[in-house]
DNA sequence: GTGCAATGTCAAGTGCACTTGAGGTCAAGC
DNA sequence: GCTTGACCTCAAGTGCACTTGACATTGCAC
């Protein structure tokens, strides 16, 4: 049984096991959003806890959090020891009003469309749609609104 | 009254009133999102229903679909008139498919942290955030899981 | 008829999130 | 001892979605 499978993971373990190529390990590393010892070989070997990281990293990804983003987020977690009942609560909560908000970003759109397909969309006037676009004139290049409830990733 | 403020719009209006950048408008033109016509003098000028197409792209940028797939979605639809309740009604219903889908996805992650919220996180074999990842281990290198429910864009 | 903002083209640059390649090292197995 | 595969670093490349810059032209406003 070698070092790595007691209790570190060589890189290759960890790609395997989280499905993110070491490329990207290695990158992540770079802009400290994961952490390595490495052996006295200079080989990179990663706590069993990084994999949690990961799957965090990875569902905040999806969720639509950059790469810079998610390095706070990760700051209010504990690198090294598996997060307590407390911290996890405090992220996680944080994390679900996130989700939330993206949710009533796609029913707002959802409704949206649905208006669009009772009044077929043969009025320029009246299309939801179509409106909140061009009634944004004059307010400044660059402006987008509709969707993106745009409040700074708080968590 | 200028002609483009008649029923053609020039570029920079279009820019105006949508809230997209001029450089965006010439790209979406070179992609085959939008088209436009010419003067003698070669500037582009937009019919109206082009205002209609770029809400439609933005709308399908912030679910996440590429330009490129967009262009296929805006193949069902007409470039020059405004269209019908049936044409609306074809696409509305399949975007609503695919928000359904988006939102699906996020309500799957936000229970799954709910979840992790009351288990604490204290166990590396219960919790339903880390384990997704790490049973992972085996199916191929770049392996995503977990979220995206990924048919391929069909609208 | 002149000035100047708006527009045109084309090539190159940007930011993000990585990947790829070159060239070298480490370590387990025979 | 030697092979072989996993790993190392560093620089450069990739794809997407644009933006920026340089330089030329157009056309409305006075």
């Amino acid at each position: 049984m070698t070092l790595s499978s007691r209790d570190r993971l060589a890189i290759g373990e960890l790609s395997a096991r989280s499905g993110i190529a070491p490329s990207a390990l290695r990158y992540y590393e770079e802009l400290g959003l994961i952490r390595s010892e490495r052996t006295s070989g200079g080989r990179r070997r990663y706590r069993r806890a990084t994999l949690r990281r990961l799957a965090f990293i990875r569902v905040a990804q999806t969720i639509g959090l950059s790469l810079d983003e998610i390095r706070d987020c990760l700051a209010d977690l504990p690198a090294d020891h598996v997060p307590n009942a407390a911290e996890w609560e405090t992220v996680a909560t944080a994390w679900q009003r996130r989700i939330d908000a993206r949710i009533a970003d796609l029913e707002r759109l959802k409704s949206k469309l649905t208006g669009c397909v009772g009044c077929g969309c043969l009025s320029l006037t009246r299309c939801a749609l179509y409106n909140p676009a061009d009634t944004a004139a004059g307010r400044g290049p660059g402006a987008r609104f509709l969707l993106p409830s745009e409040d700074p990733p708080s968590v």
